[in-house]
DNA sequence: GTGCATTCTCACCATGTTCTAAGAAATAGC
DNA sequence: GCTATTTCTTAGAACATGGTGAGAATGCAC
């Protein structure tokens, strides 16, 4: 299912050709015409980038940019301004458009920056998710907080269970042998049985689910989402 | 007019590749090699964002970040850290550090990481909200003022409840431990039990909720809105 | 110095948590 | 199907933790 990309360009050709190519490669677009319609675009659908011509009759593009902006929603915007149009670039830049690329220009171009910058995007909205949540399946960690949900569900941990799957959180679909879980949770200088952690796995799996946490037999466990 | 961006980096190669790079994005910059000098720096001039490396010779970047977050001023901080060095990301955080990105990183990546951290800060400053007040669900600290409101009714409180209180205030949410709020409340030269928390605890389960600090066994207190 | 508010220490108790150990059940190899 | 190995399950003993009240120490105002 492609990305959904705003093209707003007053010049009828070049949008078309733009939308073409687009669909081409497999995106979903929405096309307007002068920078009202694009606003109005914006502000209606759900988009993944936009595509956002400077020079535009009445509204001019980086008015349309401002606004955009001003709303809370960040979807990165790709201008596409003249060749000598330096301070439209840095203008541009400094509203908070995330890249630029002049007019004429190559389509495999501008295909290869649209394609970086939604692949950037899409990390920087995984990176900057909070860095003390863990999410697997169903099950939810937050380590700052504490706190453990299962479908929806807060569940209450003691802190040997709770650490225990945090670890498992925090390293999920990988089996983990009861000597590496000993060592991470218990402390590389506990003594005393591997037992304990198959103890504390049937905790777990008493207060949240059987499945959750399936056993490989001779090695270890393993964290799936269920 | 550009923004000033300090960067603290003691590798004379990477940090002379930052600086032309952040110049030709339109940004002013200043450069210390080392932890003591960057706080010079720091403190004689004024700063729209650090870039701190985590590894610096002699003074560590997060013991540089400590003493930053000591001050009053809360310019936000962009952390360069080893790529495996979990902890130091998380201690990072921890001591108030904006955000951060492993090295070796792309420049592009890191260019929009300071833009999202200074578009993000002028907005929060625009909202101008009152530095010193607290609010949690129905609980409002003034630190200024020294005034707690809980409920909507005024509650007296001694000094160092207050102070705890207003620790809490200041971390909602987040579980503390009994270390962490003897470091903050009592200072780190405190000797003594750690029991005078439990004590203090109660004092102020007392005078405004039973609820409102819950304790997490085993680990320590959080504040929850009630 | 006296009186009062505040801060802190201490020790007990109830309760919650962790871990051990041993038999039951499940699984794999032959 | 039998045996050996591994895992599950259970109960309870040992231990740790936090709540609590009383009071000692400290600071502060008058």
């Amino acid at each position: 299912m492609g990305e959904r990309i705003l093209i707003i360009e007053d010049e009828q050709k070049i949008a078309r050709v733009l939308e073409l190519e687009l669909q081409f490669e497999g995106y979903e677009t929405g096309v307007a015409h002068s920078g009202t319609d694009g606003l109005i675009l914006y502000r209606e659908q759900q988009w993944d980038l936009i595509l956002l011509d400077v020079m535009l009759p009445g509204m001019n593009g980086l008015d349309v940019l401002k606004r955009i902006r001003a709303t809370e929603y960040d979807t990165p915007v790709l201008l596409l301004t003249a060749k000598d149009a330096v301070s439209d670039k840095v203008a541009g830049l400094d509203l908070g458009a995330n890249d630029y690329i002049t007019k004429p220009f190559e389509m495999e171009e501008l295909l290869a920056r649209i394609r970086v910058t939604l692949r950037f995007r899409k990390k920087e909205t995984l990176e900057e998710a909070d860095p003390y949540l863990f999410t697997v399946g169903q099950l939810t960690v937050h380590t700052q907080m504490r706190e453990v949900s299962w479908r929806g569900e807060q569940v209450e941990l003691t802190k040997r269970e709770f650490e225990l799957l945090a670890y498992f959180a925090a390293h999920p679909k990988q089996v983990l042998t009861r000597e590496q879980i000993l060592d991470a949770v218990w402390g590389y200088d506990y003594y005393g049985d591997t037992n304990v952690v198959d103890v504390y796995v049937r905790y777990l799996r008493q207060k949240l689910d059987t499945e959750l946490i399936q056993t490989v037999r001779g090695v270890g466990y393993v964290l799936k989402e269920g």
